[in-house]
DNA sequence: CTATCTGCAAATAATTTGCATGTAC
DNA sequence: GTACATGCAAATTATTTGCAGATAG
């Protein structure tokens, strides 16, 4: 017991999450439900909770916005630009440097989420420009 | 105009805030609404959207959980105990370090939020005790 | 076959909002 | 006095859940 079965519907919001960028479940349901209209709510929130929970995708929480979910295994930041609103991958060079400071203040770390509010370089390289065209 | 006025509600809320340990909203509301059962609940969440707003105190979406509100206002990390479930703060040693990280990457960082999930360092030492107890 | 999954629709739960009234300054 | 704030209750929005029927293995 307690095997997970491969049905059509989990391919397809695997799919979708693929496709789409760091999107909310209701942005995931949408996405499946506009080519198959039968598939339910109920079931995109479904198997996004046993993705999550079977680590084949992230779960991560950006600021105030709503629940967010991630293919992208490898350890990474998020960052949100408040220019384009996008929520985009950030890499840092020394992730595992944070928790070995967290466990310096006494906390034993097992996952680590880091997020980052501010301009992504899009949107960075963008103003630049502006300020240019201004001179 | 545009002047913000300090009421009792807001004095209250912010009481209610310093007293309990990175509460919701909701708790916030119930704390507040048991001494004051005129206190509503659309005040409760218009008075802590206003001190987020004002950087009076910080909001914290830790994982899954609902939205918590801090008044610590120094640069510190969440931890969230997956043994007691409570969120505590936890300092790093050097926290500009990680929007370094970030800036390398391209992104303009203006915030910053780190998480962590785990075993916080008093549940840690009661591990500890009841190992040793079973030799 | 049968344990797991799905669709549906109803139930929760958190948060927001409109509007008439209250009150800080 | 008047602009901002509050109380209330209704509206939104995201997410969960119960259950009967469908289906993967």
């Amino acid at each position: 017991m307690g095997a997970v079965r491969n049905t059509r519907q989990k391919q397809m919001v695997y799919e979708a999450l693929t496709r789409l960028d760091h999107p909310t479940a209701t942005q995931v349901y949408e996405c499946v439900h506009a080519e198959h209209p039968t598939v339910s709510r109920g079931t995109v929130f479904r198997v996004l909770g046993g993705f999550a929970e079977g680590g084949q995708v992230r779960r991560v929480t950006i600021f105030g916005s709503d629940t967010r979910y991630d293919h992208t295994l490898a350890p990474h930041a998020h960052g949100r630009c408040r220019v384009c609103g996008r929520v985009c991958d950030v890499f840092l060079p020394d992730f595992d440097a944070i928790a070995a400071g967290a466990e310096s203040d006494g906390f034993c770390v097992e996952s680590c989420e880091v997020e980052f509010g501010g301009i992504c370089a899009a949107c960075k390289r963008e103003q630049m420009r502006e300020n240019a065209k201004e001179e």
